[in-house]
DNA sequence: CTCTCTGCAAAGAATTTGCAAACAC
DNA sequence: GTGTTTGCAAATTCTTTGCAGAGAG
């Protein structure tokens, strides 16, 4: 994934392109394998972007699907690239670490809910939290 | 649910039993069935106790096993009775709507994730989010 | 030239903390 | 008495908002 893309998605949205939001964009693509929040992104742009902008230019992203957020309950919201792949993003509540998993895994669940609920789990926009292997016990 | 139950609980445990912890717990009682938030219990408690104090003595229900709380994603956390604890958290992102839905639906494939990944997702701690019924399509 | 976007500063919501006085045991 | 708990007030952390000026298209 590169800041360009996460542009284009923005360009085609109509969004304007400026210097903020390709600083924004450029950090998302360096870190998006690691632990990505609004607040850790705007202490990375300090003085250059404000954190206010930095916000608001991750809600453009979402609203161009190519990101989403989860929110792990403590601290800030995680955010995460909504990859084309169907799989999901399993995110460690201890260390951060985001494993991925094939959407054929949890596929049964998802149908399994709509089943019961009438409710359709969004596949490609949540993560699940929990421990990793190395941080249980 | 009874609030001598929650005082037991916390006695047992070694907590000191006082005005504000029953009243806390009177509350937690009568209102269980309902979304509990700790904002929302400090409200009805206003100028009886402390908001400090709520947090505090919800913190030392939850430290004696017999209350827990699940991050909804927007707006403060919900407190469930351990007893009540075993249903999962869809929310619609189009509407907001929460549905409840039982964790023996989710569960084995739960256990398919942990043998695939050794990942251990925490399923009633954290809501899954989606569209409802009536905001799908 | 128009309409969007930005920085700033402040508000807002949820939660935590330091401390001296009050209280349970 | 002694150690816990409380209320108060302020700090923290994350996020949103109002607005006037700067900038993209």
């Amino acid at each position: 994934m590169t800041a360009e893309t996460l542009i284009a998605a923005l360009r085609e949205r109509g969004w304007r392109i400026t210097a903020a939001r390709l600083a924004v964009c450029r950090v998302v693509a360096e870190l998006h394998a690691e632990h990505l929040t609004a607040p850790g992104i705007a202490a990375s742009l300090a003085g250059e972007v404000d954190q206010s902008t930095v916000y608001r230019t991750l809600e453009a992203l979402e609203e161009s699907g190519i990101l989403s957020h989860t929110h792990l309950g403590h601290g800030p919201a995680v955010y995460h690239l909504a990859d084309e792949d169907r799989h999901q993003h399993l995110i460690c509540e201890v260390c951060g670490e985001v494993t991925e998993l094939d959407a054929a895994v949890v596929g049964e669940a998802l149908q399994a809910i709509t089943r019961a609920t009438g409710f359709f789990p969004d596949a490609s926009h949540f993560a699940l939290s929990g421990r990793c292997r190395r941080c249980t016990g």
